[in-house]
RNA sequence: CGCGGGGUGGAGCAGUCUGGUAGCUCGUCGGGCUCAUAACCCGAAGGUUGUCGGUUCGAAUCCGGCCCCCGCAA
């Protein structure tokens, strides 16, 4: 089977290692032009166009895809099937229609739950206990094709974002295999989504990793863990920055206190009342610091107890 | 050349502006107290101050090169 590849993010690596080394031919790869992004604004490249470059594949880097030239160069390739893993950018309906299999999409949620750019991050916040990847084919609207496969994935307790997108993208890989495998057999049936069931991840914004310590601790847990890489959970204490990397339930009692007060400072890390109970601040990282154990803070910043994490940074 | 911060005993920090061989909170080891403890008391070990060079009678501290780390911003 001949296979046009369009994927960006490090979730889409798996993905086309596994068609590669699953024997399809990978006519193309597609992914998002260079960026200057990083620490001292160098160009980069994303990590597909890496793993592409590693497995000596060539690499097609459109501007916006649905360019007529761009179109016309897919239509010359003739590919029996386009897969597009998180790439990044609408597929026109030009494109849609070309490949006899149609565009099939692998998406890191069980469909039609987490539609969006934020699946992953989202389940966690949410405290879900599972999630799971899909196969679908894809239409104009955003995530809505017709379900091809899913298959679950549990969510564990110390999961974060990183870590399951880590599972996820080699489920979706293994899904993606199967799904080309069974579609060229001709024995899958896609599946319209239902509609009501429907809900939305929209792609996070820098801030949604702020901390509210008025929210319930085990909202607080999940959401360091599911902002865990990116974009970071974070909160201010004495006015500078300092970002949480990890989180955990603590047995203290707020007793009244203020949500963001520090209550104690406890064998792993700093104990913080929330609106309801409180958590420990096990990994923690303050500006032009790595990151450090919230016990190593406490003593190397002298951590008073009473004081008050969150409200607005000072710039004095 | 996007802006900026930092590398000091095992960890986290202070000391750098105003040069005079190093301090704090912990940890570790030993001892004590206790029914007991992550608590408390006493004591000890542990540092070529990232690296190379320069200035100086003398450099953690001033100057220059190199290596490494990180925040913002994208």
């Amino acid at each position: 089977m001949r296979i046009a590849f369009m994927g960006t993010p490090e979730f889409a690596v798996p993905s086309l290692k596994r068609l590669i080394d699953g024997g399809f031919a990978v006519e193309a790869v597609v992914t998002q032009p260079d960026r200057r992004r990083g620490r001292g604004h160098r160009v980069s490249f994303s990590p597909v166009k890496e793993a592409a470059l590693e497995a000596g594949l060539s690499v097609l880097q459109p501007e916006k895809v649905a360019d007529e030239s761009f179109v016309e160069l897919l239509r010359e390739l003739n590919p029996d099937a386009i897969v597009v893993v998180a790439f990044g950018q609408l597929i026109p309906p030009a494109i849609l229609e070309l490949p006899r299999y149609g565009c099939i999409n692998v998406h890191a949620s069980l469909l039609p739950r987490y539609r969006g750019a934020a699946p992953i991050q989202q389940a966690i916040i949410d405290g879900c206990s599972a999630t799971g990847v899909t196969t679908m084919l894809l239409d104009e609207g955003w995530d809505t094709g017709d379900i091809l496969l899913q298959r679950q994935v549990p969510i564990q307790p110390e999961d974060t974002a990183g870590s399951l997108e880590v599972k996820l993208a080699e489920e979706g890989a293994d899904l993606l295999t199967e799904t080309l495998s069974r579609l060229a057999e001709g024995g899958l049936k896609p599946a319209p989504q239902d509609e009501s069931q429907a809900t939305y991840a929209y792609k996070l914004s820098k801030t949604a990793g702020e901390v509210r310590w008025q929210a319930a601790a085990r909202q607080i847990v999940d959401l360091v863990r599911g902002v865990n890489p990116w974009p970071g959970a974070y909160t201010y204490h004495r006015g500078q920055l300092l970002k949480v990397w990890e989180a955990a339930l603590a047995e203290l009692e707020a007793d009244g206190a203020k949500p963001g007060t520090i209550l104690a400072v406890g064998e792993d890390g700093i104990i913080v009342a929330c609106g309801t109970g409180s958590v420990s601040l096990n990994l923690v990282q303050p500006p032009n610091r790595p990151r450090m154990g919230g016990r190593d803070y406490a003593n190397g910043y002298r951590v008073d107890l009473g004081e008050m994490l969150g409200g607005a940074p000072c710039n004095g």
